[in-house]
DNA sequence: CAGTGGTCTAGACCACACT
DNA sequence: GTGTGGTCTAGACCACTGC
């Protein structure tokens, strides 16, 4: 919009007496613009969006403006760009990010030298969210939940217990047979069956003690130490739609973490 | 170099046979040669370092050119911009980073309403590396490296014990008069008085035990679950300058970490 | 006011992928 | 070749800082 004016705000009218001028620069409502189709799933996860060029044209701002504005997706990994072809929605089913949020190490080797890790869902019941649960997924008390348990083993090792809550009304139809057959990531079902995309997630991390049932899934003693990791997953909005409280061994394997 | 050919490399010729093309392009080599001028400490951490224009004109490219470079080494948080003013070395010594490594945080409150961390050395010792030690931090094992234990406490309670090791060349005069008489964090010093930036660093986290050693330094009951957590940090190049190994009470604080 | 970084545009050419 | 993202330039104007 180069004619009219450049800090024109494609949102709300700013309220007057608002102390923050909730001004933004075109790439910002570009950037917003683009977020919404994400969100109303217009482009689903592996799509191909259109091109700068052709968005560019449809917001009528420059080739440039767009191009900010995808940059920053693409730096939050919503988006991939790839020269030749085009930018694409991002995904959890792809082969290299197939556990992108998972953090432990084997202590040798690498994760891809480990194999794909044994699942086993312990079980899958609908249930009515206790206080602590419906606090951070933003449900209320007693809303219906849904709660997985299950331990992933590495090379025969049990070694991750977790357990998951996940909003019912977003995951009408989920059930242990389901997880079960899916091959891959949980992250990767949630996408196509669901239509969730994970977007973000902040973690707590712990260490405490295995107590007698986590030692028993976990096959060590009990009082043994276990990192207990608690996470709460985002989609899009930075809505809260997982939380996931894990215990991880830690004998053979670590937590690894990049500060920048 | 908008004249000569816009994809020629500042760095060595390429070698005919080699595999890669070596090809960078322009902004990247200016933001090598601004990486250069920061490691040989040209420009030190705090300073204004030349605008954007004037390095434009000084490496012969566009403004554009120089920005791109510089937006790279701002997201690497190697370099802080301030609108009106001017582009700054990053540094450790202000009071909003002042533990930009440290993610224990309280439970309950903020990091900022705990107040200051109340430090206290237990030695400073020049050694000679141990094989492990040397291994990570690039060394022979047997040269002499700096070891430091201390106990950081919060409101009172002893928190954090841990042991750091430094290359001894690059300490020369570090004891543990400096370290107590210092205000403020370590790497602030380490900055100020021996031009050692830590820029980057890798964790690994585990549950462990505290040994008896341990669980007296903390005041807690032997065999408690403590998270260990050993840093390696690197300044620029990707040189590692420090090994810390750190042993954390999380009965009231937690770890916690952010997944995009 | 001048100087800085921040945004926006327009156009050129390069590198890559597919057809 | 055509179309995509990637790089580079040049110039304009905006927003913020400090004189």
């Amino acid at each position: 919009m180069p004619e009219s004016n450049p800090t024109a705000d494609l949102s709300l009218p700013t309220d007057e007496a608002s102390v923050t001028p909730a001004f933004s620069p075109l790439y910002q409502q570009i950037k917003s613009l683009i977020l919404q189709s994400l969100q109303a799933g217009q482009w689903k996860p592996g799509d191909l969006i259109p091109s700068e060029i052709e968005l560019a044209g449809r917001y009528r701002v420059s080739q440039g403006t767009v191009r900010k504005a995808i940059d920053e997706l693409a730096s939050e990994n919503l988006v991939v760009r790839r020269q030749g072809k085009g930018t694409f929605v991002a995904t959890h089913a792809e082969q290299q990010v197939q556990y992108r949020f998972l953090r432990l190490m084997p202590d040798r080797g690498s994760a891809a030298s480990e194999g794909p890790a044994q699942r086993s869902i312990i079980d899958c019941k609908r249930q009515r969210a206790p206080a602590d649960v419906a606090r951070t997924l933003a449900l209320r008390t007693g809303d219906p939940v849904l709660q997985v348990r299950r331990v992933l083993a590495f090379r025969g090792v049990p070694t991750i217990l977790e357990e998951l809550w996940l909003p019912g009304s977003a995951f009408k139809g989920l059930t242990a047979e389901r997880l079960a057959t899916h091959e891959g990531a949980m992250y990767a079902l949630f996408e196509t069956e669901f239509g969730v995309r994970m977007v973000r997630a902040d973690e707590k991390l712990r260490a405490v003690a295995a107590d007698t049932a986590a030692a028993e899934k976990l096959q060590v003693p009990a009082g043994t130490p276990l990192l207990s990791v608690e996470r709460v997953a985002h989609t899009y909005q930075d809505i809260p739609m997982e939380l996931r409280r894990g215990f991880y061994r830690t004998d053979s394997h670590h937590y690894r973490n990049s500060l920048g």
